[in-house]
DNA sequence: GCAATGACTGGTA
DNA sequence: TTACCAGCCATTG
């Protein structure tokens, strides 16, 4: 397993996470590199809440884990880590679309292993 | 316990 | 293709 439950999350900004959020931090942790999800279908996997609490989860503790794997159902980054994102996404040779800024969800869209 | 918030989504124009 | 609208639900104050 890559992560044990009584993993601590660094960083933690507000005491610890919910057993919602370490769902979300647990799949979030195991996209491969050069795939990515949307907030939705980390969602639609874990078969819980919407797309509004991947949000939050990632905002609040997404320091821990490969965040820029997850993107909008548009294929745009997080807004307001974008360039950040974008960055790291290259590094990991993830199907861009240059020009927009955004990424081939055709093509790197991760059906959950 | 109630109301507001948010790194969103899908449908419609 | 982009822009706007209403709905979504766990978390927070």
């Amino acid at each position: 397993m890559i992560r044990g439950v009584s993993t601590p999350r660094p960083g933690s900004p507000a005491g610890l996470p919910s057993p919602y959020a370490e769902r979300v931090l647990d799949l979030v942790e195991r996209i491969p590199p050069g795939l990515v999800l949307t907030y939705g279908d980390v969602a639609g996997l874990l078969d819980e809440a919407g797309p509004r609490q991947v949000g939050r989860v990632l905002s609040l503790w997404g320091g821990a884990v490969p965040w820029w794997r997850v993107v909008r159902a548009s294929g745009e980054p997080a807004l307001g880590h974008e360039a950040e994102a974008l960055r790291r996404l290259r590094a990991e040779a993830a199907p861009l679309l240059s020009g927009s800024g955004r990424v081939d969800l055709r093509r790197a869209r991760w059906s959950g292993s």
